[in-house]
RNA sequence: GUCGCUAUAGCUCAGCUGGAUAGAGCGACCGCCUCCUAAGCGGUAGGCCGGAGGUUCAAAUCCUCUUAGCGACGCCA
């Protein structure tokens, strides 16, 4: 469906042309000033320069070709040039009629369909989840899901960290307290056990004591990074305890993004990319893309119109190991002959930017991916607790996920049952719906790129912009209509008649937007511009449902009217919900 | 050091492709339940939009300089 500011632009611009102004100034925006009216239009004070005239001129002539028009019911040019605009409530309840009956709720699907690809940028499988890999699963997804509703054919993948240094150091810890597992054995050369030799918890702990000690142990250091060589060249004891790590992780990781209604189309990770690598670094050296410097090979991907310095893009270490780049680089060929996506999207922390410079740039200058192949960076921020330092535990640990969510959890069970009688399982169940849409809410509705303060209080809250609060309006609706239907009221009788008054039209001019904010939010890959549509509509839903007894309403047509808003109004809400990953509980 | 990001009410944040009086929420204070979920709604107080110049009819928004915080800057990922 057309988006009702186009629609009212097309107006404007019989208006304009008609006046013998140029079409291009006829542009019409939501009003600032919504107590003067509901929409407007600057143009004219654009336009004074162009044809030597003053604005307010430019506006009553304008406004004179608007007089006939019936899609309006007040217009009128004010100083110095605006030209103010409320739209005639019946052509608002008839687009919000069609908008009822259209099966996107008005969305227009894309007419070029595009595959995009969206790299979360991994999660590293030998440590558990914590917070750090909250942003990228939450604003992925919702990314995912919105590219989705737009029609395109989006695909994500987990893209674990299973790969480099991290691996070595894992082995190198495991052989120093096992060194009597076959995979040490230099001369084994039957099957391995198809049983790891450990389990998650003792995987979650090898690493981090393996890191520490790699940092004072440099004789450890020098063996992780041997190890590391090792398994990226085949070694064959080296490469079964991958997979067991990746088999024990894997597991775990499941589950935990499950419980964030996160998934993944491709459980790929750094490892699949591996055996692309010799033949890249062959093709990039005798296409003389690169150069070997310091016993190093790299790209150069400078630009003249960097103001920056933008080091070279390393291929292969001096010691012939590849790295981040080298990994991210493969994976680039490996997307492009597997799926061919027209667009690949990194959701990852915002530090790495540079690397991703380097990578896409690197990317282009050797043709790994094609010309019109788009690649973008969408960096997130960092996680803050309330002292505006990076979330932690209150022993000042790495908070985990599953810790994080169960707290939320506690949080919101504990004000589920003190403000009403409910049964604990029920309880529970709806504690686990709302916390999820508080955790995902409360990030969400920040601007992806900035750090943002994680404040359990303030997220798990009924009040304000939150997504508890964003639930409760949606049962409350739920509630009506089901009370409504009960009484043997049948919805879809009546359609959505014209506005009654100011706050029912003020609900019905936000529902209208509905389709442009989902638009602009995927085009920006701004998820928070979703949040902030929900909560205006919320509100707005609110301040109407206060002046409105409508089950009490005797007059059936303008209670059927009713109703349908609100059903309208509850579609859009969990349209918008559902595109953000999270939904509503029936009661709560 | 170079480059980038950020700076808006006591706190947390919108607004930034220039438009009229800069918006929310929380917190504070004052009201509203014989009535569809008061987990709600209405109202009051609270701002040199970090600072200084500039461009423009018009600047929180664009440009320059400046201050503060954070971050990135080839053999980690």
């Amino acid at each position: 469906m057309k988006k009702i500011l186009d629609f009212i632009t097309g107006e404007m611009v019989q208006a304009f042309t008609a006046a013998g102004y140029d079409a291009s100034y006829a542009k019409v925006s939501l009003s600032n000033r919504p107590d003067l009216c509901e929409y407007q239009c600057n143009g004219a004070m654009a336009a004074a320069k162009a044809y030597k005239k003053a604005p307010i001129m430019i506006a009553n002539d304008v406004v004179e070709k608007l007089a006939e028009s019936r899609v309006f019911s007040e217009i009128s040019a004010v100083n110095p040039g605006f030209i103010n605009l409320k739209l005639e409530a019946g052509v608002l309840a008839d687009y919000l009629r069609k908008m009822q009956e259209d099966e996107h709720l008005s969305i227009e699907k894309t007419t070029e369909p595009r595959k995009i690809m969206i790299d979360y940028g991994g999660p590293n499988v030998a440590k558990p989840l914590h917070v750090g890999h909250l942003r990228s699963a939450i604003i992925g997804e919702s990314i995912k899901r919105m590219g989705r509703l737009m029609g395109h054919e989006v695909l994500g993948d987990v893209h674990l960290g299973d790969w480099g240094l991290q691996m070595g150091l894992i082995i190198t810890e495991l052989k120093a307290r096992k060194p009597e597992l076959v995979y040490f054995d230099e001369a084994y050369q039957g099957e391995y056990p198809a049983e790891p030799p450990f389990t998650i918890g003792e995987l979650e702990e090898i690493y981090p004591t393996a890191s520490a000690r790699s940092k004072e142990d440099e004789a450890y250091k020098e063996e992780a990074m041997q190890a590391t060589y090792l398994l990226q060249h085949g070694h064959r004891g080296y490469q079964a305890v991958l997979r067991h790590i990746l088999q024990v992780s894997v597991t775990d990781l499941k589950k935990n993004y499950e419980r964030l209604n996160v998934s993944f189309d491709l459980w790929k990770g750094e490892s699949d990319a591996q055996p692309y690598i010799p033949e890249m670094a062959e093709y990039m050296k005798n296409a003389g893309y690169s150069r070997l410097d310091d016993g190093a090979w790299v790209v150069d991907v400078k630009e003249e119109s960097d103001t920056k310095e933008v080091p070279p893009c390393m291929i292969l270490k001096s010691d012939g190991a590849s790295l981040y780049t080298t990994t991210d680089l493969a994976t680039i060929i490996d997307r492009m002959k597997n799926y061919h996506p027209d667009k690949m999207i990194y959701v990852v922390d915002k530090r790495q930017e540079m690397h991703f410079i380097q990578v896409f740039r690197c990317a282009r200058k050797t043709k790994l991916v094609e010309e019109n192949t788009e690649l973008e960076f969408l960096g997130f921020g960092t996680m803050n607790g309330k002292d505006g330092k990076p979330f932690k535990t209150r022993e000042g640990g790495v908070m985990r996920l599953e810790s994080l969510i169960q707290d939320i959890n506690e949080e919101m069970f504990r004000k589920i049952t003190d403000n009403h009688e409910i049964d604990a399982k029920e309880a529970r169940e709806t504690a686990k719906i709302v916390g999820l849409a508080a955790i995902k809410y409360g990030d969400l509705s920040n601007q992806a790129s900035k750090d943002y303060v994680f404040d359990v209080e303030r997220f798990t809250s009924f009040e304000g912009n939150t997504g508890p609060y964003i639930l409760y309006t949606i049962v409350r609706i739920k509630s009506i209509l089901n009370k409504y239907q009960a009484g043997g009221g049948c919805l879809g009788t009546y359609g959505i008649g014209k506005p009654s008054g100011s706050s029912e039209k003020a609900l019905m001019l936000v529902l209208s937007r509905f389709n442009s904010v989902m638009e602009n939010a995927f085009d920006e890959l701004a998820p928070h511009k979703i949040c902030a549509y929900m909560y205006e509509l919320a509100n707005e839903f609110n301040h109407f449902y206060h002046e409105t007894k409508i089950l009490s309403e005797e007059d059936e047509e303008q209670k059927a009217s009713w109703i349908q808003l609100l059903a309208l109004t509850k579609d859009v809400l969990e349209l918008c919900t559902d595109t953000l990953g999270f939904s509503a509980p029936e009661r709560m």
